[in-house]
DNA sequence: TTATCCATATACCGATCGGTATATTATAAA
DNA sequence: TTTATAATATACCGATCGGTATATGGATAA
């Protein structure tokens, strides 16, 4: 089990705070119970199975197998498998998210963020071939025409990531970073495109290049077509 | 069922020869089994449930179902589920690539195979749409870290295609149609790259304008950093 | 220390899984 | 039409599926 920093366990949402009466002076008590702990746990430890076999190849066996919980252990913490393959799926994204967005706040103008996110993704393939690649692209891939719940969640994120990307070229352009013609929209859309494509293209050939040239390319792309 | 021309059922295998000695002269019968009829009818049906579903999510009894079949027939025909969804597979590549080599094969050029080749997958996304999106994205996915045989052979139609497109590079580069300096190898899985991002995103947001949008891109690009 | 309660383990459920041996039917040759 | 064979249906296999009711044990508060 990996070891969370205060500000890492707030981040994930899973501090408890209790509010306790002393004299006249309340204290605040910050406290992790056993089972937020143990729901961490197991959310840790299935989300890279889910992510590589998918939610249908992942059996409740498999999980207890690697979690060396029992099914007991699992449905107390979760209601059912769908929930956690959702936790899990979760759990990666913010933490992928939380990556991106610490890379991005290095920099300050919104130019500078987009070049700042080619730089992060050309690394993407490195910290995500390890616990079954893109989640985005296999849940999304995984869920379609087979499970709702799932899939909405993957398109949301989809979406969520399209138009920060198409925001930060927005605010580019409001700050004259960015040629005025450009379409945020149309542009985030193809850039994310890319990206995912690029991502693709590394997990069926086994190899960093295709992601690491697209975000070259995309570099060049911004720099001849966006640069005011 | 999908009624076959002969050059069709030629191109996809199904026909089987039989030399009949008539008097001093042979005659050449063209025929197709029951089995061989069967064999694809079933191989027709089961394909969009494959490429829907995946290889995991399709139980023998949705196989059935959807074929008025029995397992008895489908064992009688296929060695196993892998196979089956394997030629399946096959089938409906095999019919995508029919379709993108009809539509170059109207133009001579290198070049304007390139071009020729986006005009086909702008409209990628409806003639595929109804089959449960791209095989091959779907099964690259799908297989990966699951089923070797499956993943083994959407890779290599992954390498194929990208192949096809550098090929092409080569090709204008050695008539002169497109710029020495380009990198075929790197131009070809490039733009693969971004075909294949922009099929996922249309496929997630259930809309054609993502592929529609990167064609026209990829049109550009050739124009301006390819074309002499 | 003791009593309580919460978390986990155990044992079990009916349903379905992929696959097969065998019976039955349809086809095609003679 | 008869006969041989190919193709399909039926019935069944052990294993595993997701899920649950209940037993049990360990942490926590009094």
């Amino acid at each position: 089990m990996t070891a969370y920093s205060v500000s890492e366990l707030r981040l994930l949402g899973l501090i408890r705070k209790k509010i306790i009466p002393f004299g006249i002076f309340y204290y605040i008590c910050i406290m992790v119970t056993k089972a937020e702990r143990t729901s961490e746990y197991i959310i840790e430890t299935v989300a890279p199975i889910f992510n590589k076999h998918g939610y249908a190849a992942t059996s409740l066996s498999d999980l207890t197998k690697a979690t060396g919980l029992t099914k007991g252990a699992l449905y107390g913490n979760f209601k059912n498998k769908e929930e956690l393959a959702l936790e899990a799926f979760n759990h990666t994204v913010r933490r992928l998210m939380f990556g991106i967005k610490e890379s991005m706040s290095k920099v300050e103008s919104p130019l500078m963020k987009l070049y700042s996110m080619c730089d992060w993704y050309t690394d993407y393939y490195h910290f995500t071939s390890d616990v079954g690649g893109c989640p985005v692209l296999n849940l999304a891939i995984d869920s379609n025409n087979n499970d709702e719940l799932l899939f909405n969640r993957a398109k949301e994120v989809v979406g969520k990531l399209k138009k920060s990307i198409a925001d930060l070229v927005k605010e580019g352009i409001e700050k004259g970073e960015i040629r005025e013609g450009v379409d945020p929209e149309r542009v985030g859309g193809r850039i994310y495109s890319m990206i995912q494509g690029s991502i693709f293209m590394s997990g069926v050939l086994k190899d960093n290049a295709p992601v690491v040239d697209m975000m070259e390319h995309i570099r060049q792309m911004i720099k001849t077509e966006l640069e005011t």
